[in-house]
DNA sequence: CCCGGCGCTTGATCTGGATCAAGCCGGCCC
DNA sequence: GGGCCGGCTTGATCCAGATCAAGCGCCGGG
């Protein structure tokens, strides 16, 4: 499903980014990050993660008085909880989050895991509430995006109107391939899936993405999967029997990713 | 089955539309449905359900202007399919459609079921290309809204900026429903939401909603809920057996919405 | 009118993943 | 340093829903 960004070759013209000051943050207790002392997209150096490119520099400008604050989240607390009003979005810095709906009946469903230049918060345009609860994974920061600021500027910007509205059609693409998921694969293919996924997307960040940490527990992946924990470790222990992985707690090796797509994209069983 | 005032959990939908010539079209061999003479959404009966409240005269002509042309499409055709060059969203005027990404392997994943004012191909801003398939399970008639007369159009006629925000926000929402559905409910839970939603939807389009026709086949039910059709049927029965619901091939009356809704929002087993 | 097939129902059986149940490991706090 | 607890693994058993199988009945076509 993931947007196989997976290019071995020469990197061309398109996204490749340099996160040279990537710092796998500490897990410690929710140490906060020192604030930047001055936040501009214009002089971002994760800018081609979160907006169009092409924008001239007066439309740097305004977008820059826009943007314009910050806000850290610690490891394990909520950057927005279901049903509070809804101002802004929040395009993600550093750290990762997780969304999830609270069912009835104590069933939280998982509904996904953003990373570095992933936006949050798309649910709450149309009834001005939050949909979901976004958790930190791990110590975070996220830049603020007052939504009405931006719906004004989008729309002398037509190269950020355009934007939102990719942003926002993204997400509904990406939440069919979950519901793909969910609907016809079965657990090996979709903690295969879930793997590639995460790896397809550490890559597309010039982040190692054959060896990684996962932030989230075997229940939180359970949760968005449709899987026990149990399962999903088992699933994780297969493939590690098997040779396609190396799996210690939260690391992960990809040992095999052959193996692992062939197994996502399920082999057609009948003749 | 008359004007049902069925008012006991009234959904949150204020929208209250009069369909007066609301016809149940014939499922007969693709009759084509007779274009109409003049389309304007100025004057469409259906306009609240595809466009913002509060637009002035001015920009219903605007409006009318860009969104001008209609299609017939014929029960079991494709109103688009996946991969298309994307050039236009499409409003539902009469009938209904199913949309669904065709996964490898043969298992198509039904994504959803559409009715009238509901809006077709979304997930195709992001890439340019449809993201699935539309086919109509009906024979049914949509308003083509070409998407980048509407971007323009949007950028200076606020209200509609904001609805095209808020249509995108909106089935975000509804896919985190789908998740949690697919995630996390059981068999009968499943079932018992789908009907009501449909049940719902109906409500707020002013039809009979406690006795209408599935227009959807239950291997069609099945892949949107993930279950197989047999599931679906022997489900359907359960809850014939148990007095909740009258089922006899494509028509349903549900008898006991109340119990519908205990069961689909599942009560909390643990003390 | 009869025929054929598709969509559906229902029964019997099978099985993948859930559930229940022990531990284990590593990090944190005392 | 030691003990505790949360996160994880692994084994044994169970069961909801899948799969296999046999009709049935409506609808459309000849």
């Amino acid at each position: 499903m993931g947007r196989e960004q997976m290019r071995t070759g020469a990197p061309e013209t398109t996204v490749q980014i340099q996160l040279s000051n990537w710092i796998p943050p500490g897990d410690g207790p929710a140490a906060p990050v020192p604030p930047s002392i001055e936040p501009a997209c214009s002089s971002c150096d994760r800018r081609q993660l979160c907006l169009p490119v092409g924008l001239s520099t007066d439309d740097f400008k305004r977008i820059d008085a826009v943007i314009s604050t910050r806000r850290n989240v610690g490891r394990g607390s909520a950057l927005f909880v279901t049903g509070e009003p809804f101002h802004s979005l929040y395009a993600i810095r550093s750290g990762s989050f997780k969304t999830y709906v609270s069912a009835q009946g104590g069933n939280d469903q998982v509904t996904g895991f953003q990373m570095a230049g992933e936006i949050l918060g798309l649910g709450g345009i149309v009834s001005e509430r939050q949909s979901c609860n976004a958790v930190a994974l791990e110590n975070a920061q996220v830049c603020v995006i007052p939504f009405g600021r931006i719906e004004e500027l989008a729309r002398h910007v037509g190269a950020l109107q355009h934007h939102v509205h990719r942003l926002l059609s993204g997400e509904i693409v990406r939440e069919h391939g979950v519901m793909v998921l969910l609907g016809s694969m079965r657990a090996e293919e979709r903690v295969a899936a879930f793997l590639l996924n995460l790896a397809g997307r550490l890559h597309a960040r010039g982040l190692p993405h054959s060896e990684f940490l996962l932030r989230m527990t075997r229940e939180e992946i359970g949760s968005y999967l449709g899987l026990k924990l149990e399962t999903v470790s088992r699933t994780f222990s297969r493939f590690a029997d098997q040779g396609l992985l190396e799996v210690r707690r939260r690391h992960v090796r990809i040992l095999d990713q052959t193996a692992l797509q062939r197994i996502a994209s399920q082999p057609a069983s009948d003749p």
